[in-house]
Order: C-alpha cells, then sequence, then structure tokens
DNA sequence: TCCATATTTCCAAAATTATGGAATTATTGG
DNA sequence: CCAATAATTCCATAATTTTGGAAATATGGA
C-alpha cells in the first residue's frame, strides 16, 4: 500500500460516524448492512450517510453491491489488513520490543474478548 | 484505547507532512530528532512543523523534552502499539482469517525487508 | 405506466484544519 | 546583560471537510 492511500484510509476512519459504519459492517461480516439501514441504526441522516459511505469506499475501506432497491456494504478486511501491515512495517522497523508483544497477542486471540 | 483517541491518532497520521514526521521519528528511535531537524529535513517552516508536532504530541504518538536549547521529539511506539491494537481487535472480531496471515507476518518478520 | 422505496447527487452554509510570517519565550555562551 | 539560536504562540488567510434538505436517479411491484 503506497503513503497516499494509506493517508487516504486514515483520514476515512479518522471521522466519528465513519468509524462507527466501519465497525459496524466488521461484525456484519459477510452479509452487509443496506445504506439505508447503515444510516437508521447511527441515526445519521441519508444524504449524510451517503457522503461518508463514499468516502470509506474510495479509500478501498468498504465495498458495495446493488441488491434490488437496496446497495450493501461491506467491510473490505483485505484492505484493512494492508493498513495495519503498513503500520505494523514502520512502527516495528528494527523494534522487536514492540513487534513481538503484537504478534504474541494475535497468536493469543480469541475472539470473545471484547473489552475496551 | 477508547475511540475518541484512535480518531485523534488516525487524524494525526492521515496527514502528509506528519507521516512523515512519524515514519522519520520511527527510524530515528530511541535517539529522536530535535524540531528544527525535522523542519530542515522534512522542508517545512519552523511555524507549520511546530504546529504538527503539537498535532502529533496531543493525538500522544509523539513524545519530547528540552535539551539545551532543542526539543527533542522521539516516537511513541506503545502507543502506536496500543492503535494497532485496535484496530486487530474491530478487524479480527470473529475473522481469524485476517488476523492469522497478520499474525504469521508479524512472527515471520525481518528487519531488512523494506518494499512497500 | 405509475407509484413507493432506496440511494445518490447537488449545492450552499458551517465548521475545522493547514499554512506561514511576525512576534514572543527559552536557553546558552561571551 | 546582550546577542544568537531554537521553538512556540499569535493571527489571519486559504483550503478542505462536514452537514443535510431538496432534487434527481434507479429499481421493483401493481
Amino acid at each position: 500500500m503506497e503513503t497516499s492511500n494509506v493517508i487516504e484510509s486514515f483520514s476515512a476512519l479518522a471521522q466519528e460516524t465513519r468509524l462507527a459504519v466501519f465497525r459496524l459492517l466488521v461484525r456484519q461480516e459477510p452479509d452487509g448492512l443496506a445504506a439505508g439501514e447503515l444510516a437508521r441504526q447511527l441515526s445519521v441522516p441519508h444524504a449524510t450517510m451517503s457522503a461518508h459511505l463514499s468516502v470509506l469506499s474510495r479509500a478501498g475501506l468498504v465495498v458495495s453491491r446493488r441488491q434490488g432497491r437496496s446497495i450493501i456494504y461491506r467491510a473490505n478486511l483485505n484492505h484493512m489488513q494492508e493498513a495495519i501491515r503498513f503500520l505494523v512495517r514502520d512502527c516495528c522497523a528494527g523494534h522487536p520490543e514492540v513487534c513481538g508483544p503484537l504478534a504474541e497477542s494475535l497468536i493469543g486471540y480469541t475472539p470473545n474478548q471484547d473489552k475496551e
């Protein structure tokens, strides 16, 4: 992933509604959610939600497909994976004391822990 | 890490100069770099760099200490680690097909690979 | 075809962020 | 104390982002 896309992706997630949308879509995988349903669940006007979805979409963080009258949005987990990889590479570069614990926490990961 | 700080951190990194500053500081660990040196190396006016550093600092991504006339900035790797952990938790939640490969690439990490 | 539903596009106002010269605040050396 | 160096703060301008009502576009069913 090149830095211009990294910036676009961080910028997309650096907004309350959009971060909430992305997190919600991750939890809805692999089904996704319709645009209107996202607007309703997050109490955001249609036009505003549409603008946010287009930002997330341009960044590559979500993908959409039409299904009847609705447009279903899904989180693009591969893209997120690439973004994380970018951060890890820069962050760990020569600093295994950071990388190590991260890797451990990934290995020991169990889906049940959901605390902040 | 709470979502407000996550947003602040992403927002801080979602800007060309600031992302460059952070990456440079990671490579300079653990010595850090003076504010003026950062401005010079990245060809940014002092006042502008100072504003960017204060954004990174407020987000917790960098820390600073005075040394004589200079103020030395360092990357806060622990903070970055927390930010990555947040992403991974949301991204992997119930999706080991994403989490697994990430963990592998962390385990198999060697500092020499530096491709984009 | 006509109507209801789902979304997006248009557009303009409000809010936030970025920029950088000039002034101000610290620190060190003579 | 004074001059030089290093940074930050002040402040105004420019640029970008966010917001959401109203209009336009697309789809499916009667």
